[in-house]
DNA sequence: CATTGTGAACTCATTCACAGCG
DNA sequence: CGCTGTGAATGAGTTCACAATG
């Protein structure tokens, strides 16, 4: 592996953003875009662009800006976002079963493979993602056959941790976490969290601490 | 107001974390922690609990710890958490139906009083939060009369920055964002994005990037 | 005397400024 | 000439280390 001088975390976060960016500037016709464009459309500065896009090699054309479809295709590359992922959901509750229902997983390439709850009555039924619903206690085995690459846990809080270890048992070592709570893990299983009640938190302090945005 | 050395934003989402372990930490019946404790539940250094504890004063006793109800209620005013918060939803779909339905906000002491969608066959149905769907039309006027705080964006990314500028114009300041898309909004108005999408790309890039978590 | 509170050192991230180049 | 690519400068955030203290 290259010799790769420390990528901030945020750094990876933009390319996200860069990356969706671009799919709306290509369907929009688009074939060229300045940093300064696509900082701007970011919400970024047009350095930062440059930057990020400079940790992973010359991607522009000086004078001219980037090729959208050529910049999409290599940041898509560093995301690793060409090979499909497979996905498990845990917790069939209000929310995993509006993430199947919605079918974000799918619209972004990724590919929900399996279903689990805890409750015998939901065992069985299909969800709307076409997959059936499998008892956690499966979990373990069954991540492993249908070869799991990331867990999605949609329980509450009090059954993540329980969850997680179920996924560590199972060799899955991406996890995005839903619930409310911290999950401890180890350093090979990887964590995301999406929490909204902290976000909820940060707005209430902002808005009390008039803080200039 | 006091002069406030530039709180870092982190500091923020990790007084939100440790005041949800001080409520687990009250309930298990604890009475004293020490910044190692909490930091050690919390995922984080002791220094680090210290420190962001410093910004506001000193909360704790040397040689001892920390109170838990006593910090728990420091850092509750910290966040502006006594006040009631009342929160509006845009997009009765999937995700907002999941929420409405899941009492997360109300679990947390955020008030849900209004749902809005743009589809009319939804219109006047009630929720399970108890509150009518109304017409997005009537957002500005309504998010007004009602004393709508924050307004949370759970519609399809397309809609999302006319959703946005509803609020704005109804003089909501401050958006909790879950559609994936960034939305731009005059200075006064507050925003925190969450954005499961993003998480899942950084997630993609960590399993192939194989860094060291 | 264990643990907090905090300046100082350090590490990480962003912005600046301009050389490099199509 | 215009815009990228990048080292150097600045700024933000975290960790260290230890003095202060109930």
């Amino acid at each position: 592996m290259v010799k790769t001088k420390r990528i901030p975390k945020a750094t990876i976060t933009r390319l996200s953003i860069y990356h969706r960016q671009l799919e709306l500037l290509e369907f929009d016709g688009y074939r060229q875009v300045s940093s300064e464009k696509l900082a701007w459309l970011c919400q970024v500065s047009p350095a930062q662009v440059r930057k990020d896009l400079g940790y992973f090699g010359g991607f522009g054309v000086r004078g001219v800006g980037y090729d959208v479809i050529e910049l999409q295709a290599q940041i898509r590359e560093i995301l690793a976002l060409n090979k499909v992922w497979n996905l498990a959901v845990v917790g069939i509750g209000n929310l995993g079963s509006a993430l199947l229902r919605s079918g974000s997983f799918a619209m972004r390439g990724f590919n929900c493979i399996a279903a689990f709850d805890k409750d015998p009555a939901k065992v069985g039924k299909p969800t709307s993602a076409g997959v059936p619903i499998r008892h956690v206690d499966e979990l373990p085995t069954a991540v492993r056959d249908l070869q799991v690459d990331m867990g999605v846990i949609t329980t509450p809080a009090s059954a993540a941790q329980w969850v997680a270890d179920m996924f560590v048992r199972g060799k899955v070592n991406a996890i995005l976490n839903f619930s409310p709570t911290r999950i401890y893990v180890p350093d090979c299983c990887l964590v995301e969290n999406i929490d909204f009640t902290i976000k909820l938190d940060i707005l209430t302090y902002r808005l009390t601490h008039g803080s200039a945005n």
